[in-house]
DNA sequence: AATACGGGGGA
DNA sequence: TCCCCAGTATT
């Protein structure tokens, strides 16, 4: 297997070379401590969870806005998770945000606030995953340790001529682990896994790959063959969920009715405006009077002064939704008090919830729509 | 093994 | 519009 990489410690100083003189500046990699010369091991945990699926550029702007408000795994783990929460929204998949407040508080109980640095430990961590784990092992320590991501699933592929892909063929994944940990080097591990992705993210693109200035061409099957624009082939198809959502932004005095999300599921213990489905028997109309009647009906409450406020469209991986969402008034006599899970916000303290972005979208619209109003 | 879990980038 | 992105956990 190895030869087919050439000679393995060539390979291994071409893409570390390459990577030591074409790095992008990070904000988690550029930030080292003096001493050690090693980047701070909680940002690494931060910045690689926040990495998983998500693109860097992405990243970015949410690891400043976190790491400046929890500096320390030991700001983390004292954090309120609502308050974790409305960092990350926008970011999606929640869950890394609630479990990076888990994992933080067991690195301050187990380990006395150090990231551990070995895999089998980090493994036990709450969101740490084997790519997680290598990266911290890898990145955040400089020891050697596998990593694989999407680039790096996309570079072995091409090296090694995998002809299926390994997202969807858990025995080529495991071809690829295996690669991964088999060329990884003794020394300098940070920038040469640093370099495999780095590689897959600038040079071994997914689409018209540009081998001509790839700096390990020479150790490519694909290349060689020429088959670089077939592998890895594209993954099978999913089907695609149309839903409808109708969403209340119900105003009273100023004061808006938010309701919190369950604990599980999609956007887990966030905040959103009234939202209800509208039935197969409701129209797609934006037509108001026949809507204020279902409203009525579905949320079973009395409103008034119902105006469209927008409708568009969000995609998830799964889904397909189409919101649509209007403004309206609570009847004078109603009641609808405060809960737990239910309150009335001004526009200035619901900048303080984590909402779901369909609803953050909406939110911003509001301001205009309450001028409007009581005109 | 299959599915759930967000949102945005880029062609 | 489609595929993918510095994946993990649950069922």
């Amino acid at each position: 297997m190895l030869t087919m990489l050439g000679l393995l410690p060539t390979f291994q100083r071409r893409l570390v070379n390459w990577y030591r003189a074409a790095r992008r500046d990070l904000p988690w990699r550029t930030e080292r401590q003096e001493k050690s010369k090693l980047p701070d091991p909680y940002r690494v945990l931060v910045s690689e969870t926040m990495l998983q699926q998500t693109q860097v550029a992405t990243v970015i702007p949410y690891f400043q806005r976190f790491v400046d408000r929890f500096p320390t795994v030991h700001a983390l783990a004292q954090a309120d998770e609502q308050e974790v929460l409305q960092l990350w929204q926008g970011l999606g998949y929640y869950s890394r945000a609630r479990k990076l407040r888990l994992a933080a508080q067991m690195i301050v109980q187990q380990y006395n606030g150090r990231v551990p640095d070995q895999i089998e430990q980090l493994l036990l961590v709450p969101g740490v995953g084997r790519y997680t784990a290598g990266a911290i092992v890898s990145i955040g320590y400089d020891q050697p340790a596998p990593i694989v991501d999407g680039n790096v699933i996309r570079v072995i592929s091409r090296l090694d001529l995998i002809r299926t892909n390994a997202r969807d063929d858990p025995g080529a994944l495991k071809q690829i682990w295996l690669r991964a940990e088999a060329v990884v080097p003794r020394r300098n591990c940070a920038d040469f896994n640093s370099g495999l992705m780095e590689l897959g993210a600038t040079i071994c693109l997914r689409r018209n790959p540009r081998c001509a200035i790839c700096p390990v061409r020479a150790h490519c099957q694909a290349l060689a063959t020429g088959q670089q624009d077939a592998v890895p082939p594209v993954r099978k198809k999913k089907i695609l969920e149309k839903q409808r959502r109708w969403v209340l932004c119900i105003e009273r005095d100023k004061r808006y009715l938010i309701q919190q999300r369950p604990a599980r599921g999609r956007w887990a213990s966030m905040w959103q405006f009234l939202t209800v489905t509208p039935g197969t028997e409701e129209s797609t109309t934006d037509d108001i009077t026949p809507a204020l009647a279902v409203m009525n009906r579905l949320a079973g409450l009395k409103l008034r002064s119902l105006r469209l406020l927008s409708r568009f469209d969000h995609r998830l991986t799964h889904r397909h939704y189409t919101f649509t969402a209007y403004h309206c008034r609570l009847a004078k006599k109603a009641r609808l008090g405060a809960t737990q899970w239910q309150r009335w916000v001004s526009l200035e303290e619901l900048e303080q919830y984590p909402l779901p972005q369909p609803h953050r979208n909406i939110a911003q619209l509001l301001p205009s729509a309450a001028e409007d109003g009581s005109a």
